[in-house]
DNA sequence: CCATATCTGGACCGATCGTTCCAGATATGG
DNA sequence: CCATATCTGGAACGATCGGTCCAGATATGG
């Protein structure tokens, strides 16, 4: 079937690796250079399997969030209740205050951040990847509303964007130095709101 | 006093249009070239007067915190309440979703997230500023108890650090495209929590 | 074992990066 | 009005940017 020199790579562990670099600088600061490293493939390698640049952090992102939402749909169909899914991710993200991943953030947050509103498709991935996120979150809260642990009467939508907000500000405060203990309060009041009932008017 | 041939520029107003790139572009990505030409100044003119890209950018940030905080600070003691302040901070920056100034996000925020745990200086100060404005937000949330519209039993470094994360949250929400109402949901969940008395264990 | 298709390494491209430097312009103090 | 201190514009620097290209290596299908 194939024909000529089979490659001399995984391009599956090369675009993890490209990965990696784009989360740790973002998508204009890493260069082709540290890429190149990173990949440990050559030059031509690179642009012959990925395009260019902008085409390879693209699939790094795909990537990224085809892996983040697996995981995430895995914890969520695997623990005790979906309110307990809530609660773990956020003790968990909470506390990885000082880390080292805390220092690397979230890919999504990240690139929605630096990339804005731009047009180009990286900034629309970005942006559809953080609305899937959000979806996934407002999936989970309908969930606890079924098993009761959320109020009925709650919009799951206007949550789910409320979760969205929480779980990227808790990134840029980790980003910024966070600590556990500060982390810890400001998830625990985040997931006070989901817990209770809304206020009557 | 003075000798020799006085500026022909205006370092306050240049420093200012270099903040509105710095802003506009980030750190890394805004070059010398474009903030020459918002400046309207020489490349010698940026040497000698900034001594290189990163004072600028420093000096860029901290002119932005000290504007930022100041107009807090002004909208905190003219506001009929510590409370009616924190509702219109979060009303108003929700309703910018869809802008042109939505796009631009916060500085501070965004360069937490662009510089995040490096060492230098310009990610220290933007740390720095990000624990002023969690800061600001204490005193206001510390009025907010004594003008007895938040739950006296609560912290107030921990509500303050939940607010920080709920706007730069937002923030990021606003960056990636969030209309008027997702934005609008959200704020207003992060205010219930503000305003209900803590759950009683 | 040969013809072929593909891959690989690296030289090279023009553009742009932040920065330096200098010759000339220019207002001031005496 | 001159000497001086400072500023200004622009040329130029080496480094690095993303991307192209080609000669040579290499495994496959026939």
């Amino acid at each position: 079937m194939t024909r000529g020199r089979p490659l001399a790579f995984s391009p599956d562990q090369a675009a993890s690796a490209a990965m990696q670099v784009f989360w740790r600088r973002g998508f204009e600061a890493a260069s082709t250079r540290d890429l190149l490293e990173a990949m440990g493939i050559s030059r031509s390698s690179l642009y012959q399997a990925f395009g260019n640049k902008e085409l390879l952090f693209l699939e790094a992102l795909r990537r990224y969030r085809e892996a983040l939402l697996a995981r995430l749909e895995r914890s969520l169909d695997t623990a005790p209740s979906a309110m307990a899914f809530l609660e773990a991710l956020c003790g968990d993200t909470a506390g990885e205050a000082g880390s080292e991943r805390a220092a690397l953030g979230c890919l999504i947050f990240n690139s929605a951040t630096e990339l804005g509103q731009r047009g180009d498709p990286p900034a629309e991935h970005a942006r559809e990847s953080l609305a899937a996120i959000t979806t996934l979150f407002q999936r989970a809260l309908i969930q606890a509303q079924a098993e009761g642990n959320i109020a009925p009467e709650r919009d799951a939508a206007a949550l789910a964007a409320y979760l969205t907000m929480g779980m990227a500000g808790l990134r840029t405060l980790l980003k910024s130095g966070a600590d556990v203990r500060q982390a810890r309060q400001a998830v625990d009041l985040l997931l006070e709101t989901l817990k209770r009932p809304p206020p009557r008017d």
